[in-house]
DNA sequence: CTGAAAGCGCTTACAG
DNA sequence: CTGAAAGCGCTTACAG
């Protein structure tokens, strides 16, 4: 029934070599001979020899595999990050296992499971990263790098945007189109998150144009469409004029759960994004933060290249550059 | 530097049985007396112990892994099918091996790639199986379900839906709303693919109706949002009053295009898309033919973990429930 | 119910 | 430049 694999053996005998060799030449090795070489790599073509990556995993100790940590892979951010990521590791021959929590928290068994693969490295991405699985991550001896995700301490290498710069900015915008009830909506915060880092930034504008922060304008909910969605009323009977959203699922939401409730924006309303594909596709647009995702995920994967070939890094705390960009959700 | 790693002969040394016996309480097997099975667990759980799923994937022949090739990671279409494919296979203990082509044709080296890893199983999502494709799929000595996709031999396991009928109701639906000058728009249309069986609806559809068909009113393009934004002129130009759109993403640029062309939906224009989450967020909200997506994917996965269980099935060409569901891109 | 032994398909010092 | 041998960490008949 099942056609016997063909191993290294059988391109061994055939090429009259020693498994050895072979095993030099499909790695590479400088030290064969051209001649071996080619009859070698002959024999490999006409077999249609495929190396086990598992055995071969197993007796190098190294499984050329990420693990790949995504809280939600139908969320477009993520899902960019995701394909900088992919992009990278196929060109630098990993594989990558999915570990996805699907819209619940990240656990610890999740990361278990990458370690009982032997995964040579690990690509976290989420919103935030809990103290539990900060101490993890910390602990573990393999490379890890956070995308789009800060640890409290600052400790694990990492690839993101000055959040707190991107959203001050954000909300300066706001103020200079002569807002003074700005929302600030995002998922839950805690201290030391990205999102954290965000509210920070959004309390230094308005602090420096002497506006009092007011609780009523800060709104903590998931990071769905629907959250937001849900969201549009609260906001609306809030006061607000305008706000800064975290998250772009969020942000549409909010978009059209205020458009639902009447308000035609940017006339009754301002809002500004956080930026990936979603922005263009809501009507109005959403003017939006932008930030790199493909590129902070490509870097990511290509940091944890380097740490897993045990390259030096002068930096593993990399801030990629972001901007702005008007659409068509604020006046200008 | 590196903790030296556990293993199963420090189990079975501390628990003073063999590593024979070890592997048997990891495994469940029932010939094992109740109290040494206990004290393993014991040691098990002291140590940290955390089995190596590479030597079992060498040592057993299976590695508890799928691959999953997808066309594109940021397609709503796709995640939302991942997600139902994940959430059944962490169920299964089965971890996912992502294999991406990001855009580009599905190519033969990744499947070569998964294969060296010794994946259990392959699902396949795409929106067509190219000929050397299914040629490779049905070659290949291991389970493969194509989800959402279809081979045109129709041999190998799938889930899908009846598109015919869903897009041949669609259709109609455009023609009770009064239309005659209807569009069909897809990606690129070959026989005998998941495309073709929608086209084949619309065919249908108008046929029954007297319509002509108007090749000026069939479009074929990329995917993607951009594809569809840019062929809203053509799509205006040819004099289409309504429009069916296989894909979402492609669905959103064509509204979006018309928008921004001056049209109106539905009044001006009517449009019926293919079902993602994206139908909620556009504006107007688009009309679309319903499909379990989450579901094609659980099925899927539910139908490999059978396959490679070698389990009977009474059924491998699965066609779920579809529906159609009314929102703002059309008059009703 | 349990253990000794072979084997899964590779890589990697070591020796020459 | 090449090969023999050990070993990676498990599972799985086989024997008892």
């Amino acid at each position: 029934m099942d056609k016997p694999t063909i191993t290294i053996y059988d391109v061994a005998r055939e090429a009259g070599v020693s498994i050895a060799t072979v095993s030099r030449v499909m790695n590479g090795n400088a030290n064969v001979k051209p001649a071996t070489k080619e009859k070698v790599e002959k024999v490999i073509a006409d077999l249609g020899y495929r190396p086990n990556a598992v055995a071969r995993g197993l007796a190098s100790r190294k499984t050329t595999t990420v693990g790949l940590i995504i809280p939600d892979l139908t969320d477009q951010y993520f899902a960019e990050l995701a394909r900088g990521i992919e992009d990278v590791a196929n060109m630098y021959n990993y594989q990558i296992i999915l570990s996805s929590s699907n819209g619940s928290e990240i656990k610890n068994d999740l990361i278990d499971n990458l370690l009982g693969k032997q995964v040579d490295g690990i690509i976290f991405m989420g919103n935030q990263v809990s103290s539990e699985i900060e101490e993890r991550l910390l602990s573990i001896d393999l490379p890890v790098v956070l995308t789009g995700a800060l640890d409290t301490q600052k400790k694990l290498p990492s690839v993101n945007i000055d959040y707190f710069n991107a959203f001050r900015d954000a909300t300066l915008h706001l103020i200079e189109n002569d807002h003074r009830r700005i929302a600030f909506i995002s998922g839950l915060l805690s201290k030391y998150t990205k999102q954290d880092y965000k509210f920070q930034g959004y309390e230094d504008a308005i602090a420096q144009h002497g506006i009092n922060h007011d609780d009523k304008l800060i709104f903590q909910a998931g990071y769905t469409y629907e959250a937001g969605y849900q969201l549009a009323q609260a906001v609306k009977t809030s006061g607000a004029t305008a706000a800064v959203i975290t998250t772009d699922e969020m942000a549409a939401g909010v978009l059209n759960g205020l458009t639902d409730l009447g308000l035609h924006l940017p006339q009754d309303f301002e809002l500004i994004s956080n930026n990936s594909q979603l922005t263009r596709m809501t009507r109005p647009a959403m003017s939006s933060i932008t930030q790199p995702i493909y590129d902070i995920g490509a870097v990511s994967m290509r940091m944890l290249t380097k740490l897993m070939g045990h390259e030096e890094l002068d930096d593993t705390q990399i801030e990629l550059m972001h901007g702005f960009t008007t659409r068509d959700s604020t006046a200008k």
